[in-house]
DNA sequence: ATGGGTGCAAAATGTTTGCAAGTCC
DNA sequence: GGACTTGCAAACATTTTGCACCCAT
């Protein structure tokens, strides 16, 4: 297993301090930032950054496939880490995002009919619903 | 099977010349127009329509659950019909949308240890790659 | 030294909001 | 008649772009 650091620099990317610490932040992560979430934590540590270098970085990052952008329907993306494949569930109350490991939710397959045509490269299976928090709030307002 | 018109009057939704307008662009559209794609189609039949319309329109029938969202990793949404349960092909080269019938795909079982906590309400598949068209540009090209 | 990376601010989306006037029921 | 709907424009939030300076290689 390489270290982020030899990652990065295998992928022909600069080992700047703010890209360092960006994906430092991603890596160490257990959720899903948004951009500004990314740009608030970082710029604790690093109060020149700007947000814009968040976005370039994290362009940069995704380019070299160590980031993945995780789309939620608020038109706030989310970012995290290239890791082992899994899927996202979206707390429709608060909009957080869980990871949900692949293996649970059993194979998926690409239909032979569309594979023929189309080039399908990969996919993502996005389960909707309430977090424990938010499904006890709904419970407790008598919410449908 | 009730029409169209029926459908919203019994979610309680007035039946608006713009209401109706766009319920039946998505209606009769197979691939899914954007918010603004929607409104240059409608506007042509009603010139008076504002783009405002057509966003709260569509809220409306969303929150009635005669439409339905599909977020797209460029912060464009695009609507659709509720129709039969399917999940989406979006092409990386055109950013175009296709349904993908969701027999095919197999079922999908939400882990039970999830649902213990979570509660669920639903899940969507994308699948993503290349459509016929854009892979065989990007064929010609050379690329990959 | 050099080209990519950074930071500032402004621009460019896409979507929402405020409010007066209009219209379906 | 009353509440919901519409249309206009401005507000908003997120992301992108332009450009001069800086720094990792």
């Amino acid at each position: 297993m390489l270290t982020p650091v030899e990652k990065l620099r295998r992928k022909g990317l600069k080992l700047t301090p703010q890209r360092m610490l960006i994906y430092d932040i991603l890596y160490q992560s257990t959720r899903h930032p948004t951009a500004d979430e990314i740009y608030r934590v970082a710029k604790r540590r690093y109060p020149g950054l700007s947000l814009n270098t968040v976005y370039k970085t994290l362009e940069s990052l995704i380019a070299v496939g160590e980031v993945v952008a995780v789309e939620t329907p608020n038109s706030r993306a989310h970012y995290e880490i290239t890791k082992a494949p899994h899927h996202h569930f979206l707390c429709r109350g608060c909009g957080s995002i869980e990871d949900v490991p692949d293996s649970t939710l059993g194979k998926i397959s690409i239909p032979r009919g569309l594979s023929k045509e189309y080039d399908v490269t990969g996919f993502g299976i996005m389960l909707y619903g309430y977090c424990p928090n938010c499904r006890a709030k709904r419970q407790t307002k008598g919410g449908g």
